[in-house]
RNA sequence: UGGGGCGUAGACAAAUGGCAAGUCAGGAGACUUUGGAUCUCCCAUCUGGAGGUUCGAAUCCUCCCGCCCCAGCCA
């Protein structure tokens, strides 16, 4: 359980951890939790409070435990669980043997709901759930109590036991806490704290047919473990008054609810509803997707797990609601991937090119660095020969200013290669588009460096045609035009701003021959153009394909766009 | 119109009554066999607003304004 990724600012809730270990409270421990709900995959949301959780008691010599919030079996399955025991451990988090599951304590949570109708302080309730709606009252108006908010003792553990022997239809009743209808706060108007539903738990089986809500579940799953800190985020504030209560009540340990604000990502939506509709309507082809924020679909895209939790530690834990703009994310990776990433050269849009000058049959070996920020990843062998391919964008037959790449009379080097100019263009008579250059080289640049000493402004990517593999690459941009595609004020719906380019499939690009038996999933940069990996599903040795990562930081691109 | 929160730069975010960190984005320059990386410099006379307390206020007090969450037998 140690983070890769040491902190840097202090944040309010590591004040508050800080504070109560200043005062020996909970007897100097710090224990925490990552509670999901298994009824979705895992997103770069949920990243940040596990980083939170696993971190802080990581930070100070504590523990965190992983426990299934699975309280629902309508809504909860097996596969949930797999997937998100994956991610966490690929994030590179350990829960060591604490895997827990808040379906571990049914039976204590049951005898709790006993005591509190021996105490006195909940009932079994008849109403309807319309019923229940109505009697709640509004936010502006106090709510009324439910006529069976009076029954005896006697009476409501009978019919509670019944509930649970299941001799009651779904719905027909609840147990309820017996608080205030009149609170300000509407989760204290005598909240439900167990519902009938006739399903198969996913671990339970059809051992129970009565099942505890939320706040009654998770607190009693926190006191139970001896968690300390329980975090979670700001939709629970109003929800701590129960927390609070229902350990009163029951006069059990009491960890402390603390909430923060969750993550709000640009250019993407984080919400489960809006994920499931992207997946479940063919948005996007899955929930491992390279262009959705789930972490499946980030580890698919190339992303590192000391990338995320790099972002998480720096964009900060606080209470204020927010919106991080991806450029953050994008530039964790970039710094991950600049000093761990291999260079390789790629072209995605081939133009070919002919060295007039250079002999026929001949092909030259030529040695290439693998990664100039570090050189013990060593150096490899490229073979140049007489035809070569470069990338189509990287040659203008009319140049702009400050396009200094290759141009017709113009020179520029050939990575670890040779300066070649520019002597003729080949354009196909039909549409005038340029099919083929003609080039010379200079042999006394070999390896890229003239002995007179002139300069060139460019230096090129190329492959040579005879050896380069063929290969396919998906280039990805951002799902959504929009920077908040949630915000769907002015009736837009969030799908409405999809971009329609988030996904460009190349099927003609060549790869350097170094990339022969590239393993699924290995990462590297392709020279002038970003980031790429093997894809982990539909790549293999026949037919490599890569993801696109992210594209390198291009102030080429940068400059066009300023001219336009 | 009830209850609970939150307002510091384009985006995040520190500061704990002592003179507005840092990061991303953006701009300028240096260097460069990746227009990458790296390096340097610039980017809040000011903390939603108005008053007040104080030698001193983003921090304390008062009032105002704006934004978010809550009326599931979801979590």
């Amino acid at each position: 359980m140690t983070p890769s990724v040491s902190f840097q600012t202090s944040n309010f809730i590591r004040d508050i951890v800080l504070e109560d270990l200043k005062a020996k409270k909970y007897d100097s421990r710090v224990h925490t939790r990552f509670p999901p709900e298994p009824n979705g995959y895992l997103h770069i949301g949920h990243a940040k409070s596990i980083c939170l959780n696993f971190g802080l008691a990581a930070e100070f010599g504590g523990l965190c435990n992983l426990r299934f919030d699975d309280t629902n079996p309508t809504k909860e399955e097996i596969e949930y669980v797999e997937s998100i025991k994956e991610d966490v451990r690929w994030l590179g988090f350990d829960w060591g043997d604490r895997l827990f599951y808040a379906s571990d304590y049914f039976e204590q949570m049951y005898q709790y709901a006993v005591q509190l109708i021996k105490d006195g302080k909940a009932y079994v309730c008849d109403l309807s759930a319309d019923e229940i709606r109505e009697y709640r009252g509004t936010l502006t108006e106090p709510g009324k109590d439910s006529p069976y908010r009076t029954r005896s003792i006697e009476e409501n553990l009978d019919l509670f036991y019944r509930m649970r022997k299941g001799e009651f239809e779904e719905g027909s009743r609840v147990l309820r806490a017996k608080i205030d209808m009149a609170s300000g706060n509407l989760n204290m108007r005598d909240p439900v704290i167990y519902r009938i539903l006739k399903a198969e738990h996913h671990r339970t089986g059809n051992k129970w047919c009565i099942y505890p809500i939320y706040d009654f579940a998770h607190c009693i799953s926190d006191s139970i473990e001896g968690i300390t800190h329980s975090i979670c985020t700001l939709e629970f504030e109003d929800h701590r008054p129960l927390y609070d209560w229902f350990l009163n009540e029951l006069n059990v340990y009491h960890p402390q609810q603390i909430e923060f604000a969750r993550l709000n990502l640009s250019h993407t939506v984080l919400s489960k509803r809006r994920l499931v509709e992207l997946v479940e309507q063919r948005y996007v082809t899955g929930w491992d997707d390279p262009r959705i924020p789930t972490l499946s679909g980030l580890r698919r895209r190339g992303y590192t797990p000391e990338t995320i939790q790099n972002f998480c530690e720096r964009i900060g834990v606080a209470k204020r609601n927010s919106m991080v703009d991806m450029a953050l994310l994008e530039h964790c990776l970039r710094e991950d991937l600049n000093k761990s990433a291999p260079r390789v050269m790629a072209v995605l849009r081939p133009l070919r090119v002919v060295i007039d000058n250079y002999p026929e049959n001949q092909v030259e070996e030529l040695e290439a660095i693998n990664n100039p920020e570090d050189f013990g990843m060593g150096t490899r062998k490229v073979p140049f020969s007489r035809v070569l391919y470069i990338e189509q964008e990287d040659f203008r037959e009319d140049p702009p200013k400050q396009f200094f790449r290759l141009a017709p009379g113009r020179e520029v080097r050939l990575r670890y290669a040779y300066f070649i100019k520019c002597v003729g263009v080949v354009k196909d008579e039909q549409t005038g588009e340029v099919v083929e250059l003609h080039c010379t080289y200079d042999p006394k640049t070999r390896g890229g460096d003239s002995p007179d000493g002139r300069k060139v402004k460019a230096t090129l990517h190329w492959v040579s045609a005879a050896h380069a593999i063929k290969a396919e690459v998906c280039l990805y941009d951002h799902l959504f035009v929009k920077e908040n595609p949630g915000d769907e004020k002015d009736g837009r719906d969030f799908k409405s701003f999809l971009n329609p380019k988030s996904l460009e499939i190349l099927t003609s690009c060549r790869v350097e021959p170094s990339l022969a038996g590239a393993v699924p999933g290995s990462r590297y940069q392709f020279e002038r153009l970003g980031y790429f990996c093997v894809d982990s599903v539909d790549s293999s040795d026949g037919a490599l394909i890569f993801n696109r990562t992210v594209t390198l930081r291009d102030t080429w691109a940068k400059i066009e766009k300023s001219q336009k």
